[in-house]
DNA sequence: CGATTTACCGTAAGCGGTTACATAGACCCT
DNA sequence: AGGGTCTATGTAACCGCTTACGGTAAATCG
């Protein structure tokens, strides 16, 4: 790798006027510039990114916060792919890379845990991160309003945080399951059931409300025991629709704030001997590969999967140029009405 | 962030003694050390990391390349997370990060893409990475070829590269077809085809070859018109299925390179009237989620997902701290029945 | 008891860039 | 012609850490 000196050397220059090509272009000659351009590429010039990060205080990489490990086997991520795919290529066209930051996996303390958001913001100090991006992995909402008090800037994922250089962006979660339900109550349903997340999982609680405000809208007051807490797994879905079919006036429709908890109400179903959509009408969230694939197709409310990751992406980039903070970004949801829920 | 200056000018040393508490503990004396300690404990101090990668020519992260790009949705690896989930917290324990490569998005030459190693290499030496980690995304085993010879270490997923530093991990794929194909064979079956992945693949090459082998092995000599190849996508599967029942002589079973084609091929046979596993027995590869979610359940070679991502940490790190190259890694493969085969 | 280790620590030179400041010539003006 | 701008470049300090080298005092040795 050849270094700035090297360049400078061979054009006759010093090493500043080499940076300043790189940098400041308008402030140098035209004619040594190029020269100093043409050896640069015939030598495959690239300045070193440490050396410009320490210098600079800023590297061109963005921290990603996933708190995952393979030994304790937690939440999986609907769609991460897609999501990797959208940031990562979004992140690419600003010149910027995704370091998954390392969490404190052993004895040797390399870094942080969720559990301690000020070693992650450290983590970003250090390698003089551009920001943070942070996905949740399942309960981590508490822990990312710390790093959105940080003042680094952050834009987190499904959680709503707030701080003077973070934000989130999340689906229209309770647009969502209001189309669900209306198209529900559309088909001619009244008692209708849903299956919710985890308590206090936001997303999940915009659902619920959707769901609320549609039936209001239509006229039929929510029941509480139509409303059955998950946890976004399959389990808790066929769980759930076990209590719910086992109810004294059960419901005919049920609306799941997941498409695995709807495969698991699908199951509960078949188990119970029902047909599904004839006996019970189901919809989903998410629309993840399987909603499409499992017999009835699952009809659903499908997200913007890589567009979330290049929402995060924009805004991200937008908080390390500007100095404030963005607004929160929700992204549209759309119903894809498959044969789950008897429309066909 | 506390600077190592700060440390010293607070506990009356030099920066190099501070230096080397953390670097050679053992060289300086028991009492300073831990007034150091103790002072960089207070502090917070944690050593920047630009400047150490800086000054030591080597950092703690290792490159991930992955060439996606949300605007040309293409390969969709069948298990990405797991294998980030094995990858991150393995290397995690190492102390290590991940940096997701940023490919040339644009105009701005940002970076690299596969179609020029050469930026991914220059890119590792500009961040002083340890090493890289190749995911192939489609068709890019020639281009690792050209990783592999660079000397960096290297270590690539499904993708038999050899080099001074490189090396790879990868299914026991033969073996998995082998044993996928036995049980078929045990079943009764001798009329078996199978539906390959993308020509020049080669855990589907390995597939296709456990494939014959077993059936050699049962005394059945493998026709070619039971090979059809695929791209191990659900359509290829269900357009390779419906050749295969336009045979004179149909299979009466299907060993598909991957669930997704397998999939495919279920709800050809579906199309055409015929039930699985009854009339036609279906085996597919991976041990994706959709498999089990299926009707019916799908008998698949399941992969170690988490496995194949700590084997590539282990061995890049192996690399890194070994001077030469490392043995490549097959990971062992399990067959899961399920009903699709009919073995119920 | 002088010479030689040994243990500990400071000095200073990097690592490869960036950038404030100084310098030097070209140009323009009165 | 002398002074003021402007342009183009060099000089050198600095970013924060590592490490070769040297020095000092205590410990060891003959």
């Amino acid at each position: 790798m050849a270094t700035g000196r090297e360049i400078a050397q061979l054009c006759g220059v010093s090493v500043a006027t080499v940076s300043r090509v790189f940098n400041q272009p308008e402030t140098v000659n035209e004619e040594t510039r190029e020269r100093v351009l043409r050896v640069a590429k015939e030598l495959d010039y690239r300045p070193n990114e440490s050396a410009r990060a320490l210098s600079t205080k800023q590297s061109t990489m963005i921290g990603l916060v996933w708190d995952t490990d393979h030994r304790r086997p937690g939440w999986r991520h609907p769609y991460l792919q897609d999501l990797l795919i959208g940031l990562k290529s979004a992140l690419s066209a600003h010149g910027y890379h995704l370091l998954m930051l390392a969490t404190s996996g052993d004895a040797r303390e390399v870094g942080a845990s969720l559990a301690d958001p000020v070693g992650y913001v450290n983590m970003t100090r250090r390698h003089h991160l551009g920001g943070l991006v942070l996905i949740d992995s399942g309960s981590d909402a508490e822990a990312f309003e710390a790093f959105a008090q940080s003042g680094v800037p952050c834009v987190a994922l499904d959680v709503a945080v707030d701080g003077p250089r973070a934000t989130y962006v999340t689906s229209d979660n309770e647009g969502g399951a209001l189309s669900a339900v209306r198209h529900l109550v559309g088909l001619g349903h009244s008692r209708i059931a849903t299956i919710t997340g985890p308590p206090g999982n936001q997303p999940s609680e915009a659902r619920v409300s959707g769901y609320r405000k549609a039936l209001r809208e239509a006229g039929v007051e929510p029941r509480d025991e139509y409303v059955v807490a998950g946890d976004f797994y399959r389990a808790s879905g066929t769980a759930a629709t076990h209590r719910l079919l086992a109810l004294d006036e059960p419901p005919t429709a049920v609306f799941a704030a997941s498409d695995e908890m709807a495969v698991g109400a699908l199951l509960a179903a078949r188990a119970a001997g029902l047909r599904v959509p004839q006996d019970l009408a189901l919809v989903g969230f998410d629309d993840i590969e399987i909603a499409s694939v499992v017999d009835p197709a699952l009809t659903t409310v499908a997200q913007d999967k890589p567009g979330f990751g290049v929402a995060a992406a924009k805004t991200i980039m937008a908080m390390i140029t500007g100095a404030g903070r963005e607004e929160p970004v929700v992204l549209p949801t759309q119903l894809v009405v498959r044969d789950s829920c008897g429309a066909r």
